[in-house]
Formats: structure tokens, C-alpha cells, sequence
DNA sequence: TGACCATGCGACAAATTGTCGCACCTAGCC
DNA sequence: GGCTAGGTGCGACAATTTGTCGCATGGTCA
């Protein structure tokens, strides 16, 4: 029996319980849900963190805002970004701010508990590299332009020229990678 | 007159030409550009170098197996990786081995100047008026993937992910314009 | 409290895309 | 020549996406 924690945050509570579940199952950490990043700082930990699985679209906050302070109270070894949104530029935000790593969803259990315990085989992969599909680029596009207004809709939309409501669209689809 | 320099490295002739010039325009920092790492590793520096702006895909190497070396040879505040083909496993890995940001072409130049000079700017306005359209991005990244194709409509549509027809009344129409 | 702004979202018209089909052209080959 | 295999241009119609208007909610500031 393994001593560390692994913690996961994510406000959609059947993911979260799926994902708490089948990690306990795969691996010998203890895992702790929690649906917000309050919840988890409130926790008072005895056992060092090994992981947090950390969701980037929390109802109450960003994720990205989060990733200093659990990171800090914590010290994780690995701190994972997971999103349905993914973009380079969230990535790039998340690894400054401190992520060790970042995925999109749908993941397979596999692979995300590789990224937790690299330690084990891991060869990093770089996958399968195609040149963007335009909806691809406008996605990264949006997302760059959104990341330099704070998130802000509306001004976004502005200067892209796009209907805020076309905007709102588009970011209610899940990221268009692969 | 600012002493610094900051340095390019991409194989594709016209691109870096392109890209050495406009810096120099628009910055006052010394733009030196190669086409290899190897070259740029040869250079003697007796200026400090601010930042560095590397492809990802150079013709003789990764652009990420050089990350370290540049950073240990030149020690940029900066160094900032450039590629048509983004994703979001490659941007993980170049993070980790030490790059600061991650960019995908077509990249507007004040955008990769803002990332190269991040302590100025914010001035919303500036960048509000430099901020190209979503459409005024594909149809760059249309023209770039088509030249690439040598002007195949058939297999640029593909790579695209875009129906043939469909590419042909883009290119019906005008370049949109700002 | 009122003015202001950002947001989420329903609804319907306008515009764009996907799909199918067909004719034409070119190049390679038996 | 006749055959085949792409590539191209374009019409037509359905499917999907955007533009537009409107309204309700919630936060901020004075």
C-alpha cells in the first residue's frame, strides 16, 4: 500500500467519481475527489500529494487560477491539467503557472496514469503531427485572443470581428483537436 | 538603441527572411537569423540575448532537441517556439524542456512581438486594431497549405479537412480584407 | 437604487458548407 | 486510338452555421 494522495478536482461529480473510482482501482494511491479548489485546500493532509488531476473549466473558477495555490499548498509532484477545451494557449498559461502536465479530454485511463507515475516505461511520445485544419487554428486563435482579454466575451468577439453569440457558440463546442 | 539581440532560427529561407526584416522594423533589437541550430550555436555573442524564436520543425533536427542547448548557450528571457503543425503533446514537451511560449502558424507579427515583449503592451487598443479575423487567418493558412500542395485544390482541401467544394468558393472570393 | 456591462440562451432569418452529380481537360499506358 | 485515373469548375439542394434581436440574470460602482 502506497502512502501518497492523489487528488482530483472536477465539478462534474459523475466524472469525478468514475475517474476516483477506477484510479483507486488501477493504482495503489489513495484518491481524494473534490468538486472545487476550496474543498481540496480546506482538506488537512497527513500523507504527502503525489498528483492532482485538476479540471481547467471549474463552475466557480478557472483552473488556471487555481494551479498556484494547490501547488503551494500541496507540492505535488505532478499536477495535471485536464479539459474538454484544450488550446496551446491554456497550455501554455498552465505550464507557466506551474501545470507538470495537460490533456484533453476524453482520456484513457491508461494514459493518464502514466502521465501520474512517468516513472514506469513513458516514452514521450509526440504524436502524430498534421498541418491545423482551419477550425483548428480559429480555435487557437480564440483561445489566444480570449486568454489576452482575461476571459472576457465580449471584447473577444469584438475584435475578432464574430458575433458575441457566435462566440458563445463556439466555445460551448468541445475543442475541435483530433 | 537597444543592445540586445534576438535570434531566428528556421530553415525556410523566405519565412525567416521575412520574419528577420519586419523585427527589425518594428523592434530595436538586433534580429540575426540561421537556419540551423548548428549555425546559431557557432555565433559569437557578445550581446545579450533576449529572445529566441525557433521552428519546430527544422529540416535536419527536432526543434524541440534543441531547446536546451540554445537556452544553455544563450540564455534568452525568451524562447519562444514557432510551428504550422501545433499540438498540444508537442507544447507539453516544449514547455518542460525549457521553452517559454508556443505558438501556430500563421502567427500576426505584433501577436509574436508581444509575447517577445510582454513588459509593454496591454495597451488594449494597439492590439485591438492589429487583431487579424478568424477568416483573415484561414485564408493565410489556406494560401500557405496551398503552396505547399503547389496548388492542388484536390489534396490541399484534404489536408485541410475541407470539402473540395468548398475551398474552391473561398478562393472564388477575395482575400478578405480588413 | 439606478446605470452599465457581461453573460446565457431562445428563436428565426440569412449565409455558408456538405454532398452529389456531371462535363471537361490532361497525362500515362496498352 | 481507346482506356483509366486524377484534377478542375460549377449547378443544385439539403444541412449546418452565423447574424440578429430580445430578454432575464448577476455583478460592479457611485
Amino acid at each position: 500500500m502506497d502512502h501518497a494522495t492523489v487528488i482530483i478536482i472536477d465539478d462534474d461529480a459523475s466524472y469525478r467519481r468514475v475517474l476516483q473510482r477506477r484510479l483507486a482501482q488501477k493504482t495503489s494511491f489513495e484518491i481524494l475527489a473534490f468538486a472545487s479548489t476550496q474543498a481540496a485546500l480546506a482538506e488537512q493532509t497527513a500523507t504527502p500529494c503525489h498528483g492532482i488531476i485538476l479540471d481547467m473549466m471549474l463552475s466557480d473558477e478557472s483552473g488556471l487560477d487555481a494551479i498556484t495555490r494547490l501547488n503551494h499548498h500541496f507540492s505535488p509532484a505532478h499536477l495535471i491539467m485536464l479539459t474538454g477545451y484544450a488550446s496551446i494557449a491554456t497550455t501554455v498559461e498552465a505550464m507557466r503557472r506551474g501545470a507538470t502536465d495537460y490533456l484533453a479530454k476524453p482520456i484513457e485511463l491508461n494514459a493518464l496514469i502514466q502521465r501520474l507515475m512517468p516513472e514506469q516505461t513513458y516514452h514521450s511520445d509526440v504524436e502524430e503531427q498534421t498541418t491545423l485544419t482551419p477550425a483548428q487554428l480559429e480555435w487557437e486563435h480564440i483561445q489566444r485572443t480570449l486568454l489576452a482579454h482575461q476571459g472576457n466575451i465580449s471584447a473577444t468577439a469584438k475584435t475578432l470581428g464574430m458575433h458575441r453569440r457566435t462566440l458563445q457558440r463556439k466555445l460551448q463546442k468541445l475543442s475541435p483537436r483530433r
